[in-house]
DNA sequence: ACCTGAACACCGTTCAAGT
DNA sequence: ACCTGAACACCGTTCAAGT
């Protein structure tokens, strides 16, 4: 394992356990022995090294969908398999999810990152069009329509994430407000 | 005009001009004419702070939905005129925005803040219940339809300030989006 | 009650120096 | 090429002191 992967593993686990504060390059260094200026020799500054971390999960996430899509589940079971990947990777990991999808100034880097983060969710329109295909879906673009259904995900994971869900609605978890709203869709 | 009021102006303007990072209790004082130090004798710490200018902006866009909801527009076009003011607000003042909606942190503060919210959220779902009255949006439960609305808003937003939302769809903005998925529901 | 200035324990980042 | 340690310019927060 490289130093710059286990800068990278360091990161995401001081993100898992403390939260983005947590991720101080001292604290980084210290995790691998080194010392706190370990890190500007594999990433020009905090920000790269934590859109490295984004890389890694997006690409991660990328290839469980695409093991699912290999599957011979359901169209909509695979559609519902998706969401719970995501769905369980942001209450596991809430800090490396809001450095997925909440976080303007690391997304604008442009690079590995971006090509991650399209790799994924074309995979992730790939489910979407296969229940299209299956009449499960309403028949707009896949595209869009897959834009769609993972916005309405991330603004429901967003607003449990403030507690300001569960109160409103009742749904014992964002999983079953997809399933009313895939039900709505179709 | 009280010294806190100034100080939650001061904080607001350095959020649109500065983005969070901007927002330093130096640069603060300095803004009001006090020290670093003033802010602790109005706001616990910095967060309190900023969640100061959070309820003021949930406070905002409630009055202008409630000033909506009085209107004797159409209630298709008031359900688009709510989502646009959310737009709006969102592209003209990114880092408040994401103080909304988009900060676990300062949403469990609870207290003032999580009063606001709930009190404009209530507001946008009266909106929905006149579409769905019209019969211009399905008839679930008006809460939770609500609350998959907005989920879908707040999620084009977020895809929208991470640039990952034009190169995928080409909606010349996010309302255009809002309104394929209205389409949708209808 | 409100405000100041010094002080403390942190940060990210830069730089000279080592191997 | 990779790494260290000192240094710099910041932070948020605390505290004693002033009015």
């Amino acid at each position: 394992m490289s130093t710059a992967d286990r800068l990278v593993t360091a990161a995401a686990e001081l993100l898992d356990s403390g939260g983005e504060s947590a991720v101080t390059l001292r604290a980084v260094g210290a995790a691998v022995g080194m010392s706190h200026n370990a890190p500007y020799k594999h990433f020009h500054n905090r920000e790269d090294l934590l859109a490295a971390v984004a890389t890694v999960d997006f690409n991660a996430v990328a290839a469980t969908w695409a093991q699912l899509r290999a599957s011979q589940r359901e169209p909509l079971e695979r559609l519902l398999g998706a969401l719970e990947v995501m769905i369980t990777f942001s209450v596991e990991h809430p800090a490396r999810y809001r450095l997925l999808f909440n976080n303007p100034s690391i997304a604008a880097q442009g690079g590995p990152l971006t090509h991650a983060a399209h790799r994924a969710l074309d995979e992730f329109a790939l489910v979407v069009e296969t229940c299209q295909a299956e009449g499960v879906l309403p028949n707009t673009p896949s595209s869009t329509l897959a834009v769609i259904i993972f916005a309405t995900l991330h603004g429901l994971l967003d607003a449990d994430a403030s507690g300001r869900l569960r109160p409103r609605t009742g749904w014992n978890s964002v999983l079953t407000g997809m399933r009313a709203f895939i039900e709505l869709l179709g």
